[in-house]
DNA sequence: CAGTGGTCTAGACCACGCG
DNA sequence: GCGTGGTCTAGACCACTGT
């Protein structure tokens, strides 16, 4: 057996994660100072810390400093739908999040001219965006369009643009293809200061590059959620051109 | 500034990034043990162990009990490639890997029954599999497929199946529509031991459910892969007019 | 200011891997 | 047995948040 040494600090976690899920502390709610609870468990500070690092990698409780530890609002599950297709829907029903965005202009650089493919100094349109989930925020875009292609309206009055969120999408036209890299990954500090969580709890990065017919390159949206409060779906719809065996 | 308190673990992990990534130290290699680490960088161990938690969770070492922490083999991603589709250019040169498959047979439960769409207790075939990178394992895959849907020979003589390993595929035929369905999330105990990973790192799981013609379940996977050793790649293409022709 | 979390120390003991 | 990593302690000091 792997647990033949139950550790304490994962035997404070199980406690609290069972107290957290069966409703007996609130959502919103503030835990018990980390000296009570390590004096309440009996265990140093260091040990408690590191429990509550197992439940905030799991999504259930955020830190702030100075104030206190939070049990997060009921894990409800962000769906990212992939490949601009048809709305899940479940996403129709999402509840209303606010997104802010914040629209500038940048000169293409690094990463941007080989995702875009254009040379280095390009006019790029970009968006910043960070949406929330009441007071959590839950997710944080930069997308990036060339210049010329983004539309008028949105450069000089961002906030009116109401967008489908959970995929902080900005074109007004479906691209011929799009390819989304998913990865896991540690998050920046700055993502990790925005989205409130641990340095040591996963993003989910999406890079997500759109292309229209001609074959140029129309979008580039580099997009990170917290990896446990999201699920990106995605589904592939295959031609009957192939062969299709089954009866 | 978020860095007006470089933190010394941080310091020591960016020192130690350094020596990695520049080859000072060689892939394979022993770090010095926790202990020599901790006296030359003047720390403790504790805060030395930090350290070494930062570059595990980006993928850069691994800590093996009892015999030290040692520098992984040159990031090289892996590349999942979603929706059944055509095979990136990257994949066809993927390096030889090893995979090891058991399958059995067991009944539907749980989560299961759910994503095949079949009662409780129905038989299906499960196929365990673990891909292997030379000695480091990467990658997990669980793939259930209804009983009478699977291919008998692999029953028998799973060993001899030979299958683009990076997307654990063993239907033989292509169905009509794949759903997939990513998120980070931490690893199970079993999944941490086997990839070799600190249950702190992020494990990128992806639920594959694949769908015939006929609306019938023909395979569920469950796949999971150290999260900063993959890319998962989705590709959606719109033929709103265009026929296309993949090639 | 008091209270909180964030980082760190200088030890200790245990479990594992290997000769 | 010995060296290794894994867990833990009982403090300490600093930075941040609120009053």
């Amino acid at each position: 057996m792997i647990r033949s040494v139950p550790s304490r600090q994962h035997d404070i976690a199980d406690d609290l994660r069972q107290q957290i899920t069966t409703g007996r502390i609130s959502p919103g709610e503030r835990l018990p100072s980390e000296a009570d609870l390590a004096s309440r468990h009996k265990v140093s500070t260091v040990t408690l810390r590191r429990a509550l690092a197992v439940l905030q990698s799991e999504g259930l409780i955020e830190k702030v400093q100075g104030r206190g530890n939070f049990v997060r609002h009921p894990v409800r599950k962000i769906v990212y739908v992939g490949g601009w297709g048809t709305l899940d829907p479940r996403t129709a029903a999402e509840p209303a999040l606010r997104v802010t965005v914040r629209s500038t202009t940048v000169q293409a650089h690094g990463q941007l001219t080989t995702l875009l493919k254009v040379p280095a100094g390009s006019p790029l349109a970009e968006f910043s965006c960070t949406s929330f989930e009441g007071e959590s925020p839950h997710g944080l875009a930069r997308i990036y369009i060339p210049r010329d292609l983004a539309p008028a309206g949105l450069l000089d009055n961002a906030s009116a643009y109401r967008a489908p969120i959970t995929r902080f999408a900005v074109l007004t036209v479906s691209p011929a293809a799009v390819r989304e890299t998913v990865c896991a990954r540690p998050p920046t500090p700055e993502e990790a200061s925005t989205l409130r969580i641990a340095s040591a709890a996963p993003v989910l990065a999406i890079t997500r590059v759109a292309t229209a017919a001609t074959g140029r390159v129309v979008e580039a949206a580099l997009l990170a959620f917290p990896g446990n409060r999201i699920d990106a779906v995605f589904t592939t719809h295959h031609m009957l051109d192939e062969r299709q065996t089954q009866g």
